[in-house]
DNA sequence: ACCTGAACACCGTTCAAGT
DNA sequence: ACCTGAACACCGTTCAAGT
């Protein structure tokens, strides 16, 4: 026995995208009249947190991190069992700051709506998580929380089993998607993605031919994001209820 | 002027995710009687591709490919600006494998079915590319190629401006979606997801009290992605096709 | 034109040691 | 229980030099 990591190791989860949530927490500290602690977890994502939205995914090492909480970076790793842990930590951070209702409008095209519509602005406003999000199980206790409100408006609208978790995962699929192709297109910077908008268009019409559906219906060069994702937010909610109507 | 590398250097452009596909290709070599070249992007890219299959996105190195290319890795910066290229130019040849009808069915809903299928197919093959896909922009020729096909689909059934690029975007956005999120619980073994699940269910019944509907609802322990992506398609589909309905 | 080799400034992670 | 410090085995990238 004798684990050298408090956080525990199941072996088979430690190292998977997620793979904080799958594993025992620690146990709480015993306090009492012990001396407070440098680190914790809640500091510890909190600076992750900060350290992603100034300098990106790239951005978050550990010996930066460490320098930001005035630690040495191996201290670190009595907390958490690796870097990724930090991104699962964060990313549910960032799904503790999606507001919901706090009861369900009892109209679930209106709940879920407005989950979307939260979950598109706390992901936007911290570029980084929406690669993330897609890019890995979303398990932490903030994501299950905001599944728990999908689920409820949904079951209330009817949907069950796979018809229910496949609803359930074409929207959150749907909010993510189209915060990451749109943060990938900003890449942090609107004029970047302006001179991407240009060099696109000049090569969809040196080869016009190739591509000439594309070439007559080109991208605009300011990208209207937001009336794309409630457009097609539409579309989906509008398919979602015509597979209920039937009932 | 005298570039330092033959690829170009547009500076804003350089570092932004897609950027290859932005900068000024190289001019072919000169050719004549020279000797042939160790290296060149058609061998890079393959070499790329089977490594990332084999050891994901995080095992592409400079040094890696190098050594299976074998080459020294600084050699490869002739060649590509950054390791980002990398990623840009594997995940285009994984667009390339997307096949599609070599002649557009007229119905589109047929077309579009098929290139949703075709992609998602072409993006499980590579497990590393649905996160790569959904992280940044879709630029290659490869990609623009299978673009111009689902354009050509939405603007026969009528779509046009800014439904037609919602629409396209929001069936792109769900097949990487679906793709990535179940990569990501795949994690390359099926054993991981199992094992995963099962934490899961566990946790979702330790707190049943906070997550009532989820609880009620559990997620299976295996999985039916085609099923769920399926499901999901035709409920984007639906919706896409009601919108056009008034026509 | 294309590749090498040495070098720089980093990484994540481990482990024994301190308190 | 929690943090330090040294160490290991890596990274991407630059740049002068070779051919």
């Amino acid at each position: 026995m004798s684990p050298k990591r408090a956080p525990g190791s199941d072996g088979a989860a430690s190292a998977m995208p997620g793979g904080v949530w799958l594993r025992a927490p620690r146990p709480p500290s015993a306090g009492g009249g012990a001396a407070q602690p440098a680190l914790d977890r809640e500091r510890i994502v909190a600076a992750s947190v900060a350290l992603l939205d100034e300098r990106g995914t790239a951005g978050l090492t550990m010996r930066k991190l460490a320098e930001a909480l005035g630690v040495h970076a191996t201290s670190l790793y009595w907390h958490v069992a690796h870097r990724d842990d930090l991104l699962d930590l964060a990313l549910d951070a960032v799904f503790g700051e999606v507001t919901l209702p706090a009861r369900a409008a009892g109209d679930w095209r209106a709940d879920v709506t407005a989950f979307m519509d939260g979950l598109r602005t706390a992901l936007l406003r911290h570029p980084w998580s929406g690669a993330l999000a897609g890019s890995r199980p979303l398990l932490g206790p903030n994501a299950l929380a905001r599944s728990e409100f999908v689920y409820a408006a949904l079951v209330g609208a009817g949907f069950r089993g796979d018809d229910l978790s496949a609803a359930a995962g074409a929207i959150a699929n749907y909010v993510i998607g189209t915060v990451s192709a749109e943060a990938a297109w900003r890449h942090g910077d609107a004029r970047d993605e302006t001179a991407g908008r240009r060099a696109l268009l000049a090569r969809l019409n040196g080869s016009a031919e190739a591509h000439p559906t594309l070439a007559a219906h080109p991208p605009s060069l300011r990208t209207d994001w937001e009336g794309h994702y409630v457009r097609g937010r539409d579309f989906l909610l509008a398919g979602l209820a015509g597979s209920r109507a039937g009932d």
